[in-house]
DNA sequence: GATAAAGTTGAAAGCGGTTTCGCAGATAAA
DNA sequence: TTTATCTGCGAAACCGCTTTCAACTTTATC
């Protein structure tokens, strides 16, 4: 026997409207649902009811009934991480325009999460999922996540913002090349020559792209290129920052202008250069990328690079409305912009 | 007339296990929950095919059947702010222990985002709600939004990190007195007399606690009360902590020690200061509270309060899945600590 | 070995929406 | 007026799972 608690206040259901609006459910869907055959009078009832109510359709029971969810996953390494966070945030934006909702996963970088958050993300029955760092960034990639990620594609489909080879996942990148050129351009026209890039790993797609762009760069202008002013066997922190550029002072190197591989790094080797007793950016010029919060908190604020988080994320979920819809271009790149701030200057 | 096309690859369903397994979709349901009455080889049988096609049971229809979606969302102010990025994570985590999975909402502290996001929470039949920042950081609760909430809690239960005056909303809140306490005791034992206090709102609950608290301590050690080094007229930002200490300054204020509202706000006195000619800590102790990485990349890193993220955010869970199971407690403080950095020294 | 108790299992009824189908009434065409 | 077309709407099937119920097997008890 079942008893009732008191306020055991049962959701509203479309019956419940459709009861007290003396319709049937069928009719109280099709106005929810827009269906333009309901007689106005009718329509103008239905929602008062649902607006006296504040009735809201359950979602579950939508998506089971369209075998869609509306909700597109988000897989960032971690959110912590200010580019995550913006692009999240972008990308919520932009799929609230689109009528869809947002669910986030962090992977905290380690691949097992990755496979199963993954998993998750296909048992909510997400209709795309957005891949945003991890193993989506590697230069080479991971034959065992290669293969996961085909195997989620069969039902669901996948953008990233790096690449993942043998599979067929939309892309949507940040053209990395322009980027670093941006800077190579500005830090050149303003004198330096012994330019120094630290943070970072070569084994990460668009760190493999900056460092190529380098090279191009200095050819360009014909500067000689030095291997020891390149520094990308760390991370992506302030440590790994600071700790590859006390190795390369260390070195005797004296780089006149440093390329932090990321707004984190680029602190890490201001301290380091602080602590050496350089002056920035008077004695040397320290520029990072990704335009983060940190690029304006410190002092001196640091030049970066902007990538547009807002246009990013909608790009990203456009591409994955695409897939979803099973159009749309295969790969996208997303052009960066230069923000000048403090920590740079002409030669001196 | 039905057309299949080649690749329309149709998610598997519990029926086509049960076919495969030559059982009834009962069993696999049930192989599926747990439940034990199912004979070792059957139970054996299904998982293996399971296995096979790699199924994950519909998380939608499975929801529907239960009437509950196992999804807990939570509301906070804006991920790109690491407090809640920090928190959110935690939250990830501590739901995932926990069987939950966890959906992200930013309101970016406007109102009617927030009101739209409680109705979109529903709309999906979230299990349990938790706010973090935002209305439920007033100090005086806006009537509006707690009839909002009021109604929303008619279905589902809401946690929060401030409070809600007219709800039922369990709280986890941090013991901002004893924050305030522990930086104050700590301020005032290196010989500290001026103490200021920057950024941040009265009309904030936490920081209007950490004000009383400010002025219990300074009445403890007999300290006289100075309004003037008191300015929490502004916001928790990087520039309102710059504006608020520069007008201090102005005002002739000389303050030995400042506690700024929180990390960014820091920074901003930081700057400030530095501008001013001062030397940290020598000249002045700046700190902070929140312990964000801002805190550890500042040179000189930040002395801050620490929440222990990874225990507040296992509060809120279990606050949240005690609401759902409606018992637990309905006020729970969790209890900061002081991490000690280069920011502040004694006074000289 | 008979009987009671416990363990297994499938059929079927939900969960709360959407959508197809067909009927009835309204409107247009003949 | 009759026939054809269109519009509005309800009955019912379906989306993919869980769970109750009843029937059927086993196992335990005496």
């Amino acid at each position: 026997m079942q008893v009732l608690k008191a306020n055991e206040s049962k959701p509203i259901t479309i019956y419940d409207i459709a009861k007290e609006a003396e319709v049937s459910p069928a009719t109280v869907s099709r106005v929810l649902t827009g269906n333009t055959n309901v007689r106005k009078e009718k329509r103008k009832k239905v929602l008062e009811i649902i607006e006296k109510y504040n009735f809201k359709p359950n979602a579950m029971a939508r998506g089971l009934s369209e075998t869609k969810s509306k909700i597109i996953g988000i897989l960032v390494a971690d959110v912590r991480n200010p580019f995550y966070a913006e692009l999240f945030l972008a990308c919520e934006q932009a799929a609230k325009l689109a009528g869809y909702t947002v669910m986030l996963c962090n992977s905290l970088n380690v691949m097992e999460q990755e496979e199963y958050l993954l998993d998750q993300m296909v048992q909510q029955r997400v209709d795309a999922i957005i891949q945003i760092g991890g193993r989506v960034d590697d230069l080479v990639s991971n034959m065992e996540y290669v293969e996961k990620v085909n195997q989620v594609m069969n039902t669901t489909p996948v953008v990233v913002t790096g690449k993942l080879e043998g599979t067929k996942c939309k892309m949507v990148r940040i053209d990395s090349m322009k980027a670093m050129e941006l800077l190579m351009e500005y830090l050149i026209s303003l004198g330096h020559q012994e330019i120094a890039m630290v943070g970072g790993s070569v084994r990460v797609l668009s760190t493999y792209e900056k460092l190529v762009q380098y090279r191009r760069s200095l050819q360009k202008y014909h500067i000689p290129y030095d291997p020891d002013l390149i520094s990308a066997e760390g991370s992506y922190n302030v440590e790994s920052g600071y700790r590859l550029m006390n190795e390369m002072l260390a070195k005797g190197k004296r780089p006149t202008a440093v390329v932090a591989i990321n707004d984190f790094a680029a602190t890490g080797v201001m301290h380091s250069l602080l602590e050496h007793g350089f002056r920035i950016p008077e004695d040397v010029s320290v520029v990072g990328y990704d335009n983060t919060y940190i690029s304006q908190v410190m002092n001196p604020s640091i030049t970066t690079i902007d990538y547009n988080y807002q246009y990013f994320g909608k790009c990203l979920i456009e591409a994955a409305i695409d897939a979803i819809e099973d159009r749309g271009e295969l790969l996208k790149l997303v052009t960066p912009s230069l923000v000048i701030r403090k920590s740079s200057g002409a030669k001196k």
